[in-house]
DNA sequence: AGCCTCTATTGGTCGGACCACTTTTGCATG
DNA sequence: CATGCAAAAGTGGTCCGACCAATAGAGGCT
């Protein structure tokens, strides 16, 4: 937990901490009021970087329901003349907030909220199980334990007749026991994981769950398998899980995603410990 | 699922796309190289924004060992050069990476590789909680049922005795039946759960849970009940989980903690409703 | 040896210029 | 009048060069 954190949000909901509130004036002076606290010694104003006091301001409008998901922001210019700031200053904030997922930026269009919903500001989630290596992919793993199986068993509940079909397509085009590589069998395989969580009509626990996978480790996973001869397990698994779904019986689901989990688990575990 | 992800470390391990493998050169004439690939007319090349070529080479060079976890990187001004990039652009490339918390940057000291642990990976996931309003925080609430009762069996089974002290120090500190509203509440409580997830070993799974508690509304929620007047039963819930906890009973304790993440999430929906 | 100052290094900010893409405008055409 | 295309205005993307501010290290002082 380090301090003063990139994302405080909590900040967007407190009264505006030390120096004297300064309530949103007329927009057009704001410029000229920041530059002229900066002239004045203000040590607790300039101790802040520009730059994030740049992206607390967009968030605040953001928080603020100033502008909503999907609309579009001020100028570049504009916000950075607004804001008092260097336009290079304006863009570190903005590129910030892209990267969190916050803001989305379209060359010669403009500067646009995105529709904030799980999946757009969990996308920079997926960076962790992909940099994720030894120990902390074994702790991966060990989430994706708890959470496979409670949301395979509440698909297993939910599901709609077409998520189940897409769901049983995907299935197919996961190979059996073919031995040629084949990479549409790891896009296959993750997707069909993603298609059961994602029919729980959660779509936090589908962003979370879609963050904790990654394709490279999947692609470990069946090359491992192949090796040894035992990507037929992988499709016993697969269908395993299919069954249960279709049949809707939430045990089943929860029990085969656990074997599954597992199993991928355990090969793992000996295979980091083989090397 | 947009294209062209700003976090797209796919690419880390495949053999470079398209244009010739340009399989890393003497350093020195990288930049001189570059400069004369955008002289050319090269139209694949300038499609991808000068920016991400940039975050892609310097997260090639952690996929690469070339910067290991702690360690510096060259300053801003020689990066920019090797890259045959302007400095602007490198700042901004960086800044995503600060933001993702792959990098950390120091005045005047300079720019260094974050431990890539993944509470610091991780960080960025806070916001979601944050921002989460209605149905999605039911969303986030929903996947906390799934992971929390999980993690509270296994710290039973695993905390060490000094997790368990550290646990019962933050349950010490959540008030009882006073009616004063009192923000080290709010604090403990999250400290107390957060001990928790922490004592069982698994700090990928602490940061997740963490991403997913939100002071905030951890802050409503005790609004909520001191307003009913209920105050009384969260404290039931957390002492009922710490002797869970010191019995060293993993069912009791994955029951207790479903019992609590259950009150809360029950109380949410009926608060949803009301207003 | 220990402390301090002073300086070189390095990130932070600024302003302005130009390029590339998108959208809108408005004219010419059918 | 409707349509289509070309020019122009608007906007993000990149670059340059300068200066400010914080840090770390060199060197001198006590």
């Amino acid at each position: 937990m380090r301090g003063r954190s990139m994302v405080d949000w909590y900040d967007l909901f407190r009264p505006e901490g030390s120096h004297g509130g300064t309530l949103d004036p007329k927009p057009d002076i704001l410029g000229a009021m920041d530059r002229l606290e900066r002239a004045v010694s203000d040590p607790d104003r300039g101790r802040t970087p520009v730059t994030q006091r740049a992206t607390d301001r967009i968030k605040a409008m953001i928080a603020s329901g100033e502008v909503g998901p999907g609309e579009r922001l001020p100028t570049e210019r504009d916000l950075s003349a607004q804001f008092g700031v260097s336009r290079s200053s304006m863009r570190e904030a903005i590129r910030a907030l892209t990267t969190l997922g916050v803001l989305e930026s379209r060359h010669g269009a403009g500067v646009y909220v995105t529709a904030l919903r799980p999946a757009d500001l969990l996308e920079t989630f997926s960076v962790l199980a992909e940099v994720s290596q030894g120990r902390t992919l074994l702790e991966v793993l060990q989430v994706r334990r708890m959470l496979e199986p409670a949301a395979t068993a509440l698909a297993a509940a939910r599901a709609s007749a077409e998520d189940l079909d897409r769901v049983g397509a995907l299935l197919d085009r996961i190979e059996g026991g073919s031995d040629t590589f084949c990479t549409d069998t790891v896009a296959a395989d993750l997707g069909f994981h993603q298609a059961i969580v994602a029919s729980t009509g959660n779509a936090t626990l589908a962003a979370v769950n879609d963050g904790l996978s990654s394709r490279t480790f999947n692609a470990r996973v069946w090359a491992g398998h192949r090796e040894a001869g035992l990507t037929a397990k992988l499709r016993e698994d697969h269908e395993r899980i299919h069954e249960a779904l279709v049949a809707r019986d939430p045990d089943a689901a929860r029990a085969a995603a656990t074997v599954h989990v597992l199993r991928v688990e355990r090969w793992l575990s000996a295979d980091l410990a083989g090397s």
